[in-house]
DNA sequence: CCGACTTTGTGAATGCGTTCACGAACGCGT
DNA sequence: ACGCGTTCGTGAACGCATTCACAAAGTCGG
């Protein structure tokens, strides 16, 4: 009770529920296009266009954010960057460590969207002593056995996995244990976290299969004559 | 109505829920592991633990392709990776063109998830004269002037766009004026499809923008120390 | 052949996310 | 100053997905 009252400033971040924080960076990129475009000014109809979605779920994402938009005109395109990118923690840079430099990896530690965005790759990381020591986008790749020096002292809360599927869980035991509370895993594999570490995936295979469902279940339906 | 004794059979693929959809591929993936492990069959729970999922969902997933379950068993490993297959439509070959070879889709190209998920990768395409003519993995990087070519002659129902943001729009319509009906974008920009087109997105910088939001999060409220 | 045990398949309950719809608030032109 | 048109913010309705919970259906040892 008596603490309620420090929180209400930042309490709000708490309850944003999962869908919409996975479209406010969505949002954000929209505005920086508008932001480019000179827009001073955007309705939540022109962002929901910009980004994708319809108005209704503009307004309610934003208004977990707090009241911004102003009633008759809409939402100025710089307070709204403001806002968002404090909602998500972008005010501050967050260091990243690479795991695994092969295929991947290279194109990931040379992709520009990562500085970009805010986002610092502390470390390149591999286990193949062929591999440790090449340079690879200014950095030098490192041994798999420094994980836990490079995490400590880049200040590392994020960690990408970029291995084969086999040596995944234990990259990714390797990277909790160093004290790493993200992970961006790109492996085929489920991996196992403990609480209160987040763990994202993005699998190329996955999509690819889902396309293909789309692809038969048109075939299928499409040839009876429907 | 004198139809409907010939849709029973594949009238099931109609209506799987997408989140099913979603999870189909991962079953698959764990299923190939317990083959590999040499069990025969398997209960929901056994492939609920390996897809990192609970079982009610396995149960009710699979229930929508029909009933191929043995109360008091389970379900055998070989049957249901047919089953699965079939849904997604994973016995027959599709056919991909990569558009945009440069830092991703040169790994894109390469990867082998592609292959040995029945997906052929029919062409690689670029816009750089520099890069036409250039040999990717086994494959000769043609020019986008011929990609409604590759499209039609390599039977290709899937591209995948890996060019800068700024080509994205444009590189999608060529796709979907050459024929193509799924497309999965892996640059960090909204596409605009026309309807019967599938469109599924990768985007690194959302994934690293949603794991920063949970950072920030754990820093705030762990500030306060509860 | 039977009874105990296991596991499926699925209605029902719950929860989450999306969409609708409208009152409240604001800018602007007159 | 005031009314008009626009747009936000949000409760309510809706729909989809997840989870619960259990009867039905099978196995298997004896
Ligand atoms: N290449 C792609 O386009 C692509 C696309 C989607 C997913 N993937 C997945 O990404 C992962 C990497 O793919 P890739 O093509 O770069 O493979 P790769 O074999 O080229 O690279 C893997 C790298 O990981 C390193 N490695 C292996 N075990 C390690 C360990 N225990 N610790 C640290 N490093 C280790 C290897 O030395 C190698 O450099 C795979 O799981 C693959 O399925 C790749
Ligand atoms: N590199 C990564 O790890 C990574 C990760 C996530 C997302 N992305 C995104 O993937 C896309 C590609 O990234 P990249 O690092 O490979 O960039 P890149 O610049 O290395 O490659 C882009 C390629 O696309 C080609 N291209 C440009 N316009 C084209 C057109 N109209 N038609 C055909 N080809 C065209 C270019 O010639 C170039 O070869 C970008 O949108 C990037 O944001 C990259």
């Amino acid at each position: 009770m008596s603490e309620q009252g420090g929180f209400t400033a930042s309490a709000r971040h708490r309850d944003i529920p999962e869908a919409s924080v996975a479209r406010l960076p969505v949002y954000l990129r929209a505005l920086s296009g508008l932001a480019d475009a000179g827009h001073v000014t955007v309705s939540s109809e022109g962002l929901a266009t910009a980004a994708g979605v319809n108005s209704a779920k503009v307004r309610k994402d934003l208004s977990h954010l707090g009241s911004y938009g102003t009633r008759g005109v809409g939402y100025e395109v710089d307070e709204l960057v403001h806002h968002i990118s404090n909602a998500l923690g972008l005010t501050q840079r967050w260091s990243v460590v690479l795991v695994g430099v092969g295929n991947l990896g290279h194109a990931l530690a040379g992709y520009a969207g990562f500085a970009s965005r805010g986002f610092r790759i502390a470390g390149l990381v591999d286990a193949d002593p062929a591999r440790v020591g090449e340079r690879v986008a200014g950095l030098t790749v490192r041994s798999i056995d420094e994980l836990a020096e490079v995490v400590t002292t880049g200040g590392v809360s994020i960690g990408v996995i970029a291995t084969p599927a086999g040596a995944a869980q234990v990259v990714c035991d390797q990277l909790v244990a160093a004290g790493v509370t993200s992970i961006l895993n790109f492996a085929p594999t489920v991996l196992q976290v403990p609480d209160g570490v987040e763990l994202r995936k993005v699998d190329l295979a996955v999509e690819l299969q889902i396309l293909s469902f789309h692809e038969h279940r048109k075939s299928v339906s499409g040839a009876v004559g429907a």
